[in-house]
DNA sequence: CTGAAAGCGCTAACAG
DNA sequence: CTGTTAGCGCTTTCAG
C-alpha cells in the first residue's frame, strides 16, 4: 500500500489521485454538502488507498472551529478525577467533541500555565475543577469568550457556570448524622492540603455544625504523602493512643477511612457500637471490606456528564443559559460503621 | 482590564497596541531571535494589558510544528495507566511537549478511531499501549512518519520502538518462585478480558513454566466488572469451596489478590504456610494491609518516563535510534504471602 | 535588530 | 452537484 513517508499527505494529493477538485474532496471527507455517490466513492477510495489523514490544524484554522474540550483537574492519582473524566468522556462521545486533559498538581501557578496552553488551542469549552483560581486565570477564562464550566464545587462565585456539590453542606450533613446518632467525642483525620479547597470546606461545614450541637473536635491529625491505607491505619492508631475516649472518627477520604477501619478491627473494637467511622467519596474500590464504611457520594460521574452536556449544548446552540449553578445532591450512605440516629 | 470579548485577540492587535510590527511581536512572544530590550518591554506590556493568548492553531500550521504527544491507553480506571501517565507527564514537563490522552476501552476499533483523531493533529510523537493493533492502525502509524513508542509490553514486533516488560517472562518468574517454594496445588484468578493481551501473556508464561515443573493449574476462574476487592473475595471463597486442597493462589492483579487475602484471613488460614498468594502490579495503594501481598512490579512509572524521553530526544535530534526495544526488569516482591524457595 | 511578503493546508462563500 | 477564490493567524524567508 504505502510506506513510511516524509511529507504527510494533503488534500491536494487525494484530489490528484481521484481527479476531483480539492473542495469536493474536502466535502466528501467531511460528509458536508451534496456530492454524487459516484465521486464520493472515487474520493473515498483514493483517500483510503493513500492512507490520507486530514490535517485538523489547517481545518481548525480555516473553519475557526476546534472540536476540543479542555479539562483541567488537579491530579490523576486521586481516582476521583478519572471518574469525572469518564463521565465527561462518555457524554462527549457522540458529540464530535474530544476532551483534552491538563493536570495542575493542585498548584495555582501550574493551573495558570495549563489554562494558558489549553486556551491557546481555542477549544470549544473549558471544564475546570474548583472555583478558586488566580486572578490571571479568571481573567484569561473570561476574556476567552469560551464556555467555562467549573466543576466539583458550588460554594463560591462561578466565572460562568458551575456543576458540583456543596462541600460545606456535605460536611454539615455528615455532622448532623453523627450528632443524631449520639456520638460525642469526635476525631478528624485528613490530608494536609492547604490548596484542596473542597476538603477545607467540608471540614468547615463539619466543625461549624458540630459547634452548633455544642461539640468540638476532640482530636485531629493531617497527613501528606504515602499510601493512604497505611496512613489511615497509623494515624488512627496514634490518635486512639492519644485520645482513648473517642467514639467517632471522621476521615476526609474513604481510603484512609479503610485504613482506620482495619486498625479498629485489629484492636477488636465494636463498630459502630463503641466507635463509629465515616469517610468521604463513595469509592466502590473498597466494596469488599468486612464492614461497609459510612460515606458520602460526591457524584463524580454525574458531575462530569452534566458539565460535558452543558458544553456540548452551548457548542450546538450558540449562547445560552450562562451563569447557572447546578448543585447536585450527594447521598449519605450509613454502611455498617455509622448508627442511624 | 478587559471584558468578555467576542473576537479573540490576534498578533495584529498587540502589534497595533504596541506600535511594533507583527513579526517583531511574534519574535518577542516566542523569545526567538534578537529584539532590543526596549521593544521587548513594549510588546510584553501590550500583550499582558490586552490579555493576549497566542493562537497555537495558526502557529502550528505556519511552523509545521506541534508540541503535542499523543498518548493512547486502554483505560483510566485501572490506576496502572494514570501511573504511566504521571511518568510521561513528569518527563515531558521541561521539554515544551504536552501529552494528550486518548482512551480506547480495550477496543481495537476505538483505538483506530482515537489514533486517527490524534494523528490528524500531527503530534510530535505517539505513545500507545501494547503491541497488538489492527492492520489499519499499524498502517496509519507507519505512514504518519511520526515517532511511535509502544509501551507496557515487549513480547512482539514493535512498529518502531517499544518500552515495557515481558509479561511472558513475568509470568514465568512468578511460576518459578512458586515452584521453588514448593507449592503444588495452584489456583488462578483473573479478569475475563480476551483483549488484555498482557494479562494473557502473563498467564501463558505462568502455565507453561508450571507445566515444565510437571504441574498443572488445579483450578481457575475469570471475572469481569464489579469491585475488584469484592470479586477477589468472592472468587477465592468459591474456589476454596470447590477445590479445598489448593496451596497457592495466583491473581492477575493486586486488587483481587487483596480481596483473596481478606477471605483467607476470615477463614483463619495460615499465610503463607498453608496457602500462599501472589498478585501483580505492585500497587502501593494497598500498603496498609495486614500482610504485604507478594507481587511483581510492572515498572509503570519508569515505562512512562522512558517512553517520553525517547519521544523528546527524537523530537530534538531528528531521526535517531529507531526500532529499539527497551525491556525493563520487573522486580518480584515476596512480601508476607510467598515463602522464599 | 526590524520589517514585508509569501505561504502552511484547509474551508467559507460564492459562482456556475 | 462541482469548482474558484480568498483568506484563517501565524511563522518562514529574505531584505534591509
Amino acid at each position: 500500500m504505502q510506506t513510511r513517508s516524509k511529507r504527510p499527505l494533503t488534500l491536494r494529493d487525494v484530489s490528484e489521485a481521484s481527479g476531483v477538485s480539492e473542495m469536493t474532496v474536502s466535502r466528501v471527507l467531511r460528509n458536508k454538502g451534496d456530492v454524487s455517490a459516484a465521486t464520493r466513492e472515487k474520493v473515498k477510495d483514493a483517500a483510503r488507498m493513500l492512507g490520507y489523514v486530514p490535517n485538523k490544524i489547517a481545518g481548525a484554522l480555516a473553519s475557526q472551529r476546534v472540536n476540543l474540550v479542555a479539562v483541567v483537574i488537579p491530579s490523576l492519582k486521586n481516582m476521583v478525577f478519572p471518574e469525572v473524566l469518564s463521565g465527561i468522556s462518555e457524554e462527549l462521545d457522540d458529540t464530535g467533541l474530544q476532551p483534552v486533559v491538563g493536570v495542575t498538581d493542585y498548584q495555582p501557578e501550574k493551573e495558570e500555565k495549563v489554562l494558558f496552553e489549553m486556551l491557546s488551542w481555542r477549544p470549544s469549552g473549558v471544564i475546570v475543577a474548583g472555583l478558586e483560581h488566580s486572578d490571571a486565570s479568571r481573567a484569561m477564562l473570561m476574556q476567552s469568550g469560551i464556555p467555562v464550566v467549573e466543576i466539583m464545587d458550588t460554594d463560591g462565585e462561578p466565572i460562568d457556570t458551575a456543576v458540583g456539590i456543596s462541600h460545606r453542606r456535605a460536611g454539615r450533613v455528615m455532622a448532623e448524622a453523627i450528632l443524631a446518632a449520639g456520638y460525642k467525642r469526635i476525631g478528624f483525620m485528613g490530608t494536609k492540603m492547604p490548596l484542596d479547597h473542597r476538603a477545607r470546606k467540608r471540614f468547615e461545614g463539619f466543625t461549624q455544625t458540630l459547634a452548633k450541637g455544642g461539640i468540638e473536635i476532640a482530636d485531629q491529625e493531617f497527613y501528606s504523602g504515602g499510601s493512604a491505607l497505611a496512613k489511615g491505619r497509623e494515624m488512627t492508631d496514634a490518635m486512639l493512643n492519644r485520645t482513648p475516649d473517642l467514639d467517632f472518627l471522621y476521615y476526609s477520604n474513604d481510603m484512609i477511612g479503610a485504613g482506620g477501619l482495619m486498625c479498629l478491627q485489629d484492636r477488636g473494637i465494636d463498630i459502630p457500637g463503641s466507635i463509629g467511622l465515616a469517610g468521604f467519596n463513595g469509592v466502590d474500590l473498597l466494596d469488599g471490606l468486612s464492614h461497609q464504611l459510612a460515606t458520602m457520594d460526591a457524584c463524580r460521574f454525574e458531575i462530569g456528564q452534566t458539565a460535558a452536556r452543558i458544553i456540548a449544548a452551548r457548542n450546538a446552540e450558540g449562547a445560552a443559559d450562562e451563569g447557572q449553578v447546578v448543585e447536585l445532591e450527594p447521598t449519605l450512605t450509613f454502611g455498617d460503621t455509622l448508627r442511624k440516629g
